[in-house]
DNA sequence: AAGTGGTCTAGACCACGGC
DNA sequence: CCGTGGTCTAGACCACTTC
């Protein structure tokens, strides 16, 4: 027998369910703690099996996106707040609604040392895109962030204007590179003259280091950049699970 | 038709299949890209549907411990490397293979003050434990370390050797508490003299300041933990996903 | 061609929750 | 009690990989 008596695409019967209750939330008319439609109705519905119907609910289960509960039903779950997400400065700044920008001090080609060069995974000798940037978040310096990239791949960034654009956004966008995830080695420092300047703070102060590696989706370190943020202004939150 | 011929026990039967598989991998028999029995070869062998075989499967493939490939087969996965794990201070140092011990400076019950009793959500005048140790690694300072917990439930910590042992050990086993995750600000902070001459450095250095939240398997705000970290001696590191 | 995982059926019994 | 999810059967066809 045939998946459907009506075939022609390629969705499976499963896939197609979630997509229908998928819907019904995002459209609002599904709220969390709502009832979704039981297995039993659900294959009525869809015209499938129990099994079938079973599957694409336990899927969604597993996604988070629907709790169920033995004898009682299955319902949609509460929005779950997302831990330790990769943000660009931008984004972040976004969330608290405060006005931003960045001023960016230097932007070009430069041959760097052997440290940056190999946590990019490139040869000893590649040149490399470097952007210095001052970060100002409701008029107050934020961050300094020095951005490294392979010249070979992202040349064209120092054309760019990035005192006003997020760097995620132009990399994916006029890069069509998708940042996945970002390795970081956090510790403490202390201003040195020319930081304390930049940032408007007493030598000597404490800033949060965070280096970070950032890989694409494929899996290739794209970025490194190391920032250097006022700790009078900045707090990294993270959640850590045993 | 029962689940089984022969029944007593209460596991399911692809809980069973799975537990069999854990046990070869944990015994070694099944090293990382060994081919897993084939859904076929366990319905068989444990004398299942083909449905309920594919079931431990697939439960498997989700925790990641298999993957599977169509057309190909069942493989054991690569070990995952676990990120942002909520560890022990002992249990870091174990990874290293350092030797390590804490010196107690405090041990004992305290009024404190609304902030840490509200961070655990306790009434304003519940009285704490406090527990403040000096940790050493390699025989050299590394952290200044506050602890705070109910002393409602907790009391008995005072009379706990904890300059040898670990305080996550302890709640374990003495206390029925099992902790789940930890929520934790990081900032920079520089060390006042006190601080300073314990962790043995200069007065002004940058120490990186962590605040953890910890939380039990129930949900309750067991411990507030105020780390102060040499920031010569160490580095946070994390991952973040987009 | 043979074997694998992916999807699916049309039933079944059980354990649990709420009324 | 009835409806819910949890487990399970004994098959089936498909898409894919490997040889």
């Amino acid at each position: 027998m045939s998946t459907t008596t009506e075939n022609g695409n390629a969705l499976p019967a499963y896939q197609r369910i979630q997509a229908a209750i998928r819907e019904r939330i995002d459209a609002g008319e599904l709220k969390p703690g709502d009832a979704v439609d039981s297995e039993r109705e659900l294959a009525k519905l869809h015209r499938v099996s129990l099994m079938t119907a079973r599957h694409a609910l336990a899927e969604l289960q597993h996604e988070g996106l629907v709790e169920r509960r033995r004898g009682s039903g299955t319902f949609v779950a509460p929005p779950k707040i997302e831990f330790n997400k990769l943000t660009s400065f931008t984004e972040q700044m976004a969330l608290r609604s405060l006005p931003v920008h960045s001023k960016v001090l230097h932007a070009g080609i430069v041959e760097s040392g052997p440290e940056i060069v190999a946590r990019l995974s490139l040869p000893p000798m590649a040149s490399l895109v470097f952007i210095e940037r001052l970060r100002i978040g409701a008029n107050e310096p934020f961050a300094l962030e020095s951005c490294y990239l392979s010249a070979a791949e992202y040349a064209g960034l120092t054309r760019v204007a990035l005192n006003m654009t997020s760097l995620f956004e132009v990399l994916q966008r006029d890069f069509n590179t998708d940042l996945a995830y970002a390795d970081e080695e956090i510790d403490a420092t202390v201003a040195d003259p020319k930081t304390a300047d930049l940032l408007d703070i007493p030598r000597g102060a404490p800033l949060l280091r965070i280096r970070q590696t950032i890989f694409s989706t494929q899996g290739k370190a794209v970025l490194y950049v190391l920032g250097l943020y006022r700790s009078d202004r900045h707090t990294l939150r993270i959640r850590r699970f045993r």
